[in-house]
This record gives structure tokens, C-alpha cells and sequence, in this order.
DNA sequence: TTGACATATACCCATATGGGTATATGTTTG
DNA sequence: CAAACATATACCCATATGGGTATATGTCAA
């Protein structure tokens, strides 16, 4: 096997950072294509492919507009991302940080009365 | 160009199911390869092999125990995830999907009285 | 010291990526 | 109708993935 499609879920759509990059400026509303190739300077295919995998994944919706496709932001997806990592928050608090290096000495002297 | 390297960040290193897997895992404290392996119930090189992109990333620790190496986790690398998503969180709230609905709407019949 | 155990690394392979460039498809305008 | 515009798709290519299997490296036990 190879790496899993990135069309698979929100996690490795969104590994991209070119589609983050979408993503992030889709917050702000909706957007052409053109548009988009010009935010990002990004030759326009690319943006398209990028687009397709978002739309895929359904983190985009499109409608059209004449001979143009107005883009626009669906979130819903992040949140199996934002659901998983939520359970980690802990981690990186300075708190948390501490009660660890307390657990790791403890774990270093346990069996060892000198060293 | 092909796909960024799985171990160019915590995006890319957690797009992996089974990394995921292996934090969640590490999550309940320290284990070593061979624990890790019986609980994946993946092929030890494998798990390795995880291991090491996990590392590289920053996202588990190792720590030597005679034979064994003992992985634990260090969620630290997850914050960037978080911060990023957490911007997308009101996206999917019931209410900002109502308003989501309105706004189109009011796109909708903005510029024809016809057609 | 030799063998068993624990882990990492070196390979082989099929696959899809992301960028590039060319072109097809569809829409509007003149 | 033809030309211009907007977008999608079809290719080509280098690359590294993730699984597999074999083996190197290092540590403990007999």
C-alpha cells in the first residue's frame, strides 16, 4: 500500500498546506477560482486540483455563477480533526508539562537507591 | 513535486490512521515497541517505522530500558493543529449553519427580479 | 561466549501525490 | 457565429509513502 488519498478524509486533505491556505482564506467568504489563483499565485489548474480534493472531502461547496464557480467554505468536517486533537489539550499545558517531569523523576529513581 | 514528507509536521505525521492510533495508545502512558506492536497487532518494522516519523515530528519521546525503549507521548506538536482548527469551530454550530443558510439565500435573489 | 530477545534499518514494490503544461468543456460577449 | 474568458481534466514526472520481509545492531541471560 501507499500513503492513503488525501480525498480520504479531512486529516489528509488538510495536510496539504495549499489547502489549508484555501480553506483559510474561503473563512473569509466566497470565492472564484480566479480569485483564488490570484490570492494564492498558484497556477490555476493547481487550484482547481486542490479544489477538487477539498470538494471531495466536503470541506468546500460550489456554485455557479455564470462561467464562473463560486466557491465556499464547509468546516463541518474539521471536526473529527478538532474532536481528536481536543483530547490532547492537556498535554501542552505548562500544568501538565510539570505533573510529567514530576512523574519522570519519580519513574528515575524508582528502582535505584544510588546512581 | 510529490506530497510534502510525512515528517515535515504534526499535520502531516497525524494524517496516518495508525499513528493516530499510536499516540492514543501512548495516551495511556508508556509502552514499549513490542507492547505497541501487540496492540496494533502490525508488524514490528512497522511499528518502528511509525515510531520514527512520530519522533521526528516531536510528538513521542523515547527513553531506554535495557533492551526496550520505552515511547511516550508529547502532545506539544498537536497545539498547531488545535490552534487551526479552532478557528473553523463555530463552522459547524448548529446556529452558524442557520446563518450560513440565510446568507446564501440572501445571495441568491440579490441581483435578478426575474430569471 | 553463545543464543535469545528487542528494536532499528535496508531493501523491494505499487501507488498517488503535487507541480507543470497542454487542452477540453462550457459560458459570455461582440 | 467566432473570440475571449473561466474552469476542469489529461497527461508527464520525481518523489516518498506504507506495507512486506530480511537482516543489522544492541542487550540480557545461561
Amino acid at each position: 500500500m501507499a500513503r492513503a488519498a488525501t480525498t480520504t478524509d479531512a486529516f489528509n486533505a488538510v495536510a496539504e498546506p495549499r489547502r489549508r491556505q484555501i480553506l483559510d482564506l474561503l473563512a473569509g467568504g466566497e470565492r472564484s477560482v480566479t480569485e483564488l489563483v490570484e490570492l494564492l499565485d498558484l497556477a490555476q489548474p493547481l487550484v482547481s486540483k486542490h479544489l477538487r480534493v477539498l470538494r471531495e472531502v466536503g470541506l468546500v461547496e460550489v456554485r455557479e455563477e455564470g462561467r464562473q464557480r463560486m466557491y465556499r467554505l464547509n468546516g463541518t468536517p474539521l471536526k473529527v480533526i478538532h474532536d481528536w486533537v481536543k483530547t490532547y489539550e492537556q498535554t501542552w499545558s505548562a500544568r501538565f508539562e510539570l505533573l510529567d517531569d514530576v512523574l519522570a523523576e519519580l519513574k528515575e529513581g524508582e528502582g535505584d537507591g544510588d546512581q
